[in-house]
RNA sequence: GGCGCGUUCGUCUAGAGGCCUAGGACGCCGGCCUCUCACGUCGGCAACACGGGUUCGAAUCCCGUACGCGCUACCA
């Protein structure tokens, strides 16, 4: 590699549904090989398939890409000197690069249904044989090939393959080959014209000057289809890299029954893009430094395909709890309560204090939609116990007094804070001679209702002076009349 | 069935012939901190799929087996 080229790399999605987390994976490596090599990374979206493709899933993928943090260079949305980015838009293209084939004697049509095919696999598969294409119409006479046309069968474009081996070298995986016997003729394009992926993918990685195609290890066996296409059309394939997939708690292939497997439920349930990405890159990869909270600025500095695994990675949504809390943790506290505003839905958060709760909760929490559960406590009207523990800390003899003692102590206060609440209790214990313990959780009950919680002298401060003295009031009558 | 790829603690991984009585992280268990929980911190449990080679020496190299995953579409 003497001549510098630009590195060029791309996320080529189709829209069909939303940015899967495997995907958002194999986009999240694209833009580290890109960005490591101060190179440029490409959008372009792969909507040949007219049935499933839909613009909402398109618009969804940006939308979920963009709220990563992986900015592309060129895309359908922003344009760029390869455009159009969305294959749909390309047809043209690729109907020259057929007649280019054409000329050389590479491509057939090829009429048959899809009903004969897959009964002729199915006898192949019976006799042992290979299922790949039997080359039926490989060498269809001219009068055979009208009498289709004149059933009014439409072909499909099929790409020769000659016999011989395929080799390619993977920037992971290392060499791999394939006997052109066991790929067959590959269709290129569909009855009604459009491009199937091979085909497509082939000639816009090309005009897009694409260098490495990073992508899922499910596209090893496409490869040496595209690398004959390559050939075919007299062009120098760019480097592959096939990364491992990511897999569910069964190790089958990360599906819906998984869980949330889509970005943007990721996003919903609160966890941080940083978080994310991270995460996803440390499925396969680590750092030389055996560090794994890296940020994307050490992402992308020290990415090295030499150190990619080859083997397939379970998703882990534990870790990725805790990466998030470490996230979440190292926050400004004001950008923490800013993040976690929008989780107390359309009705907004209640306003008193909201600061003060989101920087109590900060380390209380590891996914932003807790914030709302755990903040209920601080803006709530009355205190029920939680549970029979919290019921049995009320009943005891202590809580009796410790309460009075406390209603006793806040009758004459002007003003309250987290340093007079501990004043406060530090004057019950001297006059009740209770501690610890058994001085604090029945107070904790009576504001809270709860067993556990954040630091109690905080909870009362933001919970206010008046608040305060009606929960320990209302728990002291509810159990007065038992 | 064929082809391809893979196989280190439950999970993510370090390891590229001796540095490995296999290291780190998550989770789990226990200690500390502490009114509780969480955070933080300290410690513990836990793995080289199996069988053959090669070598003075193998988690690391080779072969085989098993298992897993992927592809085998006029889907991408």
């Amino acid at each position: 590699m003497t001549t510098e080229k630009k590195v060029r790399t791309r996320f080529a999605p189709s829209p069909t549904g939303h940015l899967h987390i495997g995907n958002a994976r194999t986009a999240v490596m694209n833009w580290i090989v890109a960005r490591h090599h101060g190179g440029e990374f490409i959008l372009r979206v792969e909507d040949t398939d007219r049935e499933r493709s839909t613009r909402e899933s398109e618009e969804s993928i940006l939308r979920d890409l963009a709220w990563l943090g992986l900015k592309w260079d060129e895309g359908p949305d922003r344009g760029g000197p390869h455009g159009p980015y969305r294959q749909s838009e390309r047809l043209d293209l690729y109907r020259d690069r057929m007649s280019d084939l054409a000329r050389s004697g590479r491509v057939y049509p090829c009429y048959c249904a899809p009903d004969e095919l897959e009964a002729r696999r199915q006898e192949r598969l019976a006799r042992g044989e290979s299922p790949a294409y039997d080359g039926h119409c490989r060498e269809l006479a001219d009068a055979k090939r009208r009498a289709y046309e004149s059933e009014g069968r439409v072909p499909a474009m099929r790409f020769r393959v000659e016999p011989g081996e395929t080799r390619f070298h993977d920037l992971i995986k290392g060499p791999i080959g394939f006997a052109n016997e066991t790929i067959g003729d590959f269709v290129l394009s569909r009855g009604d014209g459009m491009p199937m992926y091979n085909f497509a993918c082939v000639a816009d990685d090309h005009d897009m000057e694409i260098t490495h195609v990073i992508r899922g290890n499910d596209h090893v066996s496409n490869t040496p289809r595209q690398v004959l296409l390559y050939l075919a059309l007299g062009w120098t394939p760019p480097a592959f890299a096939h990364i491992p997939m990511i897999l569910g708690g069964d190790r089958e292939r990360l599906s819906k029954r998984h869980g949330a497997t889509s970005v943007d439920q990721y996003r919903a349930a609160g966890y941080l893009p940083e978080a994310l990405v991270n995460f996803l890159s440390l499925l396969s990869w680590s750092s030389e430094s055996g560090d794994e909270i890296l940020g994307m600025e050490r992402l992308v500095r020290e990415f090295d395909f030499g150190r990619v695994s080859e083997s397939p990675a379970v998703f882990n949504t534990e870790k990725l709890d805790w990466m998030n809390g470490q996230y979440l943790r190292a926050l400004d506290p004001g950008r923490f309560c800013e993040l976690a505003l929008p989780f107390f839905g359309a009705a907004g958060a209640p306003a008193a204090d909201i600061r003060k709760v989101t920087d109590l909760l900060q380390s209380a929490v590891d996914r932003l939609s807790q914030v709302p559960e755990k903040a209920a406590v601080f803006f709530a009207e009355t205190v029920v116990p939680e549970n029979a523990e919290a019921e049995a800390i009320l009943r005891s003899p202590e809580a009796r007094r410790i309460g009075e003692a406390f209603l006793g102590q806040t009758a004459p206060l002007v003003s309250w804070n987290s340093e007079l609440f501990l004043a406060v209790m530090k004057e019950i214990q001297k006059g009740t001679g209770i501690k610890g313990k058994n001085l604090w959780m029945p107070i904790r009950v009576m504001l809270t209702g709860q067993v556990h919680g954040p630091e109690l002298p905080k909870t009362a401060e933001i919970l206010g002076r008046e608040k305060c003295r009606r929960f320990v009031r209302e728990s002291l009558e509810r159990s007065g009349d038992g």
